[in-house]
DNA sequence: ATAAAATCTCTAGTTACTAGAGGTTCAAGA
DNA sequence: TCTTGAACCTCTAGTAACTAGAGATTTTAT
């Protein structure tokens, strides 16, 4: 196939124009070969590590847990080693995160029912969230 | 009690000095009087404002989020039912936040578990972030 | 009085982009 | 072949919510 715009890879991905800019800018995609013109042009292994980054990116990863991922491919050496281990250490904060808003959620929720279930009206969430006791021991 | 320094205000709240300043600096904590030195001196209302900015941001508000709500106390006109309002809005983001992470958490353990299960020496999370298949239809 | 700790302002850096200005190139139709 | 409009180019600055550091001044305690 033909080499082609940073418009087709915007439209063959999903990701727009200017953060394919951008990932090159910072050193995460390859620059690609210019026209006399100046334009990008684009071949199908740009596309391949694309893919790999915004796959990454809707998984969490920060780049630069991808740019170690993708200096892993690069080093053979205990190369699966290592990425299950950045794997492992971002599992490990997605389930803390988890926890976390599972906590907020129900606080957030605590303080809902009692606002509208509530016959005061003085009931206010500005209340609540002014009430230091209410969160005491959680922080 | 007697008025206090900012690092006083900072060790009765837990906030880092520069981020007092910052909060003075957005407006959103009052500016307190000055010392003939220049030196900020704070009182008790400013103790509260900074308690309710920050349990706020702990329950993950924004701080535009706060603004907002502290608006709301200086215009009693349906202060409670705005508040409700945010909150509830509030509540939807962090569930919504809560369901996506669960459902990464499940594709990274699988990718973890099939790494350390496998046989074959070249099973790698990174050929599963590489694999565009895996996650298609999900997104 | 002196010295150390705390404070001051200001700028710039962080993450992962996005938006806009102002100018150039490409591709398709007449 | 010419023209015109879409797509492209670079560069700067803005977003959220702070944090870090430089270099100067003030306060506090001995």
């Amino acid at each position: 196939m033909a080499d082609f715009s940073i418009g087709t890879l915007s439209k063959k991905t999903g990701c727009k124009v200017p953060t394919i800019r951008y990932y090159e800018n910072i050193g995460l995609l390859q620059e690609p070969y210019r026209t006399e013109g100046n334009q990008r042009r684009y071949q199908s292994k740009h596309l391949n590590t694309l893919r790999f980054i915004l796959h990454s990116r809707e998984l969490g990863f920060t780049l630069d847990d991808i740019r170690e991922l993708m200096a892993l491919e690069n080093s053979d050496a205990g190369k699966d080693h290592k990425a299950d281990e950045i794997a492992a250490k971002h599992l490990n904060e997605i389930e803390h995160k988890i926890t976390g808003l599972a906590v907020l959620k129900n606080e957030l929720s605590m303080m809902l029912k009692a606002c509208i279930g509530g016959e005061s009206n003085n009931c206010s969430v500005i209340d609540a969230l002014s009430d230091h006791s209410l969160c005491k021991g959680k922080h």
